[in-house]
DNA sequence: ATGAAAGCGCTAACAA
DNA sequence: TTGTTAGCGCTTTCAT
């Protein structure tokens, strides 16, 4: 590999001229330039990107943190950050917790080893509490995710109005048990949706059976549990809300199997209006969550930060969020 | 932030020996090991990381491309690999060629600026001949995509036996019409499973109407465009063999939609064995990869590679290929 | 417009 | 067992 001080000694030029050109420093005269470009390119050169880091204590980085990339709306998210970032010179870094606070932790530790510029936290195990101080060595921002007591950028949608207008259509359509499927910390998103849901079935005037209430229910395998346990249970709901399209898909793909009539004998909703949502059958009925935008608009408020411009106190994005009716319902 | 220095001099010690301590050196006294790590932990000091590689000349971060991280068959190999690589302090940068081999070579050009300790390549855009002076710079293996020129470790499945046992599995299930769904370029992978396909259908004797082979196709949006042209053919065929579950399952469900009888009027084969393939309505018949395997031997591969162990040159790893059957053949 | 020199924070010869 | 010293490759004052 060849160094900065080669291209030096072969242009006939100081290392300083060689930086300058390599950055488009102005005052650099033509025929240096010239001279500087070609010998580079004779000798293949590429800067070091490592030393520049240490020079500049900056890493062209940010990471985003996120349960786990199988979960077909973070891949998604994932693809649209890593698309844009890429499109700005910056590399991501996916980091998954899966579901666990001490490996949050770990990957937050790397703005502490100055690793990366930014974190864009699109999941959040630990309380928020444990993990404030970390914003004082990078930009902290939240996507999709949040806590109400932190005080940084967040790009979110209203969940709260996303679960009311879901529970609601159900309610219109003339379910009145209707179930719930949610994580198991009841704080942020997970909070305002169940307040979303509540306050729904009050105006409703309808009451809420606790056996209706399944926690941890994530994945699509959840969903199976979620219906065979729904069966056998004597006063049965007749419409379940779900946290996510995965369970949703569980739920209809194992009604399918059990001769389980959708939405005549349960009505099911999801929630993200995945690419699962239009293939399974029936389909799915579910709350669009923008994505796109979402992922887009986290990496343009990382990107004004990490550029000084923008506000690093708290600044909240709130994206439209709407029901999408399928058969499901 | 403080450096290395003033944990030195809180500790009354040389930077050296604090270097030491941190990287587990033999020859400290227990005495001043303490010191140290007591002014450590009063300065809350952090290594930095990028002065670590530029001294180390090393990165402790491997890129994996692929085509976009939104397939499900990448994002859960990426799921694993990014776990494996973690539990060995090894950071994963994802890269999304989406297709394109301009950003691959972006992608690639990472080894040169010695962003990354080396690179597994999952997909392949451009031709072998323009990659392979990359591996000049650094390792590069390959995972499930290869291509036969590449003199390098490849963790692979046999697809010209997967593609094999697919066809005949429709062949003996009474198939006479098979139609095929298979990407552009006819290069590694997706050449061998077409001389799987055939030999299949030369061993029984079947002909093959050049109509039937449909290409670039990717997505669930292509299934379902290749479902309509088929029901517009004169010469329908009564099975088709696809490339992905995505695709597939695209055209379950447009035929749901179409009342198209499945497998009756037309029988579905996957590839992949994706979450999917258990989700659509009849269930998906497909060809199970090893997604799990192939990620975590492919990252094992790479470590040993880094570590210096492992041979860099062409050293074929191959994992078991069978095929699910589900109802949609 | 150009260059010399200092230094980002760390590790590893080498010497003691 | 410990410290001194010399860089890793780059950018950026500060002179000129």
């Amino acid at each position: 590999m060849s160094t900065i001080e080669d291209v030096a000694k072969l242009a006939g030029v100081s290392k300083t001229t060689v930086s300058r050109v390599l950055n488009d420093h102005p005052y650099v005269a033509e025929g240096k330039k010239a001279l500087v470009q070609k010998a580079m390119e004779e000798l293949l050169y590429v800067p070091n990107s490592t030393a520049q880091r240490l020079r500049k204590q900056t890493t062209q980085t940010i990471a985003v943190l996120i349960p786990r990339i199988s979960n077909p709306f973070f891949s998604k998210m994932v693809e649209v950050m890593e698309n844009m970032a890429a499109d700005h010179g910056l590399q991501l870094v996916v980091c998954q917790t899966m579901y666990d606070k001490q490996r949050e932790l770990v990957y937050l530790d790397l703005v502490k080893t100055k690793q990366i510029d930014g974190v864009i936290l699109a999941s959040l195990e630990n309380d928020w509490e444990d993990v404030k101080d970390y914003t004082n060595f990078a930009p902290i921002i939240f996507c999709n995710e949040y806590d109400d007591r932190a005080k940084v950028p967040t790009v979110r949608l209203n969940q709260f109005e996303g679960a009311y207008i879901g529970t609601k259509h159900l309610i219109e359509k003339g379910y009145r048990k209707i179930a719930k499927c949610r994580g198991a910390n009841l704080t942020g998103l997970v909070a305002d949706r169940q307040r979303g849901f509540f306050q729904a079935l009050d105006e409703a005037g309808l009451s809420f059976d606790n056996d209706w209430m399944f926690l941890e229910t994530q994945l699509v395998e959840d969903g199976r549990k979620v219906l065979r346990k729904m069966l056998s249970m004597k006063n049965r709901p007749d419409a379940v809300f779900t946290g996510s399209d995965e369970v949703a898909a569980g739920i209809i793909s194992e009604a399918a199997r059990l001769h389980v009539k959708i939405p005549d004998e349960l009505a099911v909703l999801g929630f993200d209006n995945q690419q699962i949502a239009a293939l399974v059958n029936p389909g799915l009925t579910t709350i669009h969550q923008p994505i796109d935008q979402i992922g887009k608009l986290s990496i343009k408020v990382m990107i004004d930060l990490l550029h000084g411009e923008g506000n690093v106190d708290k600044h909240l994005k709130e994206l439209p969020i709407y029901l999408v009716e399928r058969s499901s319902t």
